[in-house]
DNA sequence: CAATAACGTTTCATACCTAAAATATCATGT
DNA sequence: ACATGATATTTTAGGTATGAAACGTTATTG
């Protein structure tokens, strides 16, 4: 936003095409249609967060919210993951996987063995130094983003829960 | 999903550590707080639509979302605006622009011209060709983002955009 | 059982991001 | 004038993203 983004912000629109100035201005909070201005408020507060989050790992912890996202997939699967899986649980592709991954195991966080099933595959456990690590950067990600976002009250939170997930499903649906 | 999303999914959280698997493994939806479950659905819908958006600006423009969004904001100011400005505007660092404003100038869609007043500063400004082309390019945009959201009915929709902009303020008053 | 299709991973070229150091210009106070 | 400091931009080094091509490993099937 990518998010992280860190990031961005996205763009105004026009509705047809005047004489000098082609476009209108449009201020963030015109007359813009609905669905771009959701749209542009949803990237900024996710890459606000994104990027504070990453500014907050990389100080406290030498790290990257990347790193950290892969970790956190590896922790929530104590069987292991190919790097396939992570790949699609991550929405990265998976040439961005291996330099990750090869980092990580280099660092002792991650171990990689070839499974045994399939020689084309490889799996990806959480080491006792990594779940460790893992377990210390998660228990501060969890406070920055309590903070970052727990200012809204309940009820305004579930209701965004309530609406993120609707839009989140149809999403899924378009693609 | 930066997000690019780019790009991600975020964390799971465990609650205390205990024993051999120091961490719950937390699917997305079960007892994780409001907040991260908030924050995890806020970054997957902005990198899927960051990625969509990406994408197809590649696919029928040939350019992507940064150079999209570094036209458009140019777009709305026909008086130009700095390097410093504009990396403000897009939130992205000074260092990024450089490149990114060397290639548009390069491809004749935007000027940059030493400030009279100020020789440390540039001015960017949208060219005709830019200007068309980003005009083109906007409309397209408007649609694709129309269709991302728009199944939402409109009263999810307003909702929504209350919900994120009050997000969006608390986040501001935080930095 | 060999050709071929499908899959998992890596490599490559390209793009974009950051933070920090280097450079260049302006603005001030003495 | 001149050192000092603030501002604007570029450069550098390092991390991560993509898509496409290349490769090795399975799976299928005529």
């Amino acid at each position: 936003m990518d998010a992280t983004v860190k990031r961005k912000l996205r763009s105004p629109k026009s509705a047809r095409p005047p004489p000098l100035q082609p476009l209108e201005p449009a201020h963030e909070s015109d007359g813009a249609h609905l669905e771009l201005r959701i749209w542009l408020r949803l990237l900024s507060c996710a890459t606000r967060i994104e990027k504070s989050l990453n500014a907050r790992l990389r100080k406290e912890f030498n790290t990257t919210l990347a790193r950290f996202d892969l970790l956190a997939q590896l922790a929530r699967k104590p069987e292991g993951a190919s790097m396939s899986e992570v790949s699609n649980l991550l929405m990265v592709s998976n040439g961005a996987i291996t330099a990750l991954v090869q980092k990580l195991e280099a660092d002792g966080l991650i171990h990689r063995e070839v499974d045994s099933e399939d020689r084309r595959t490889f799996r990806l456990r959480l080491s006792q130094d990594g779940a460790k690590e893992f377990g210390r950067m998660a228990r501060r990600h969890e406070e920055w983003v309590i903070a970052l976002i727990g200012e809204l009250s309940p009820v305004a939170q579930s209701d965004l829960l309530q609406h993120l997930t609707l839009l989140k499903r149809r999403l899924d649906k378009h693609a």
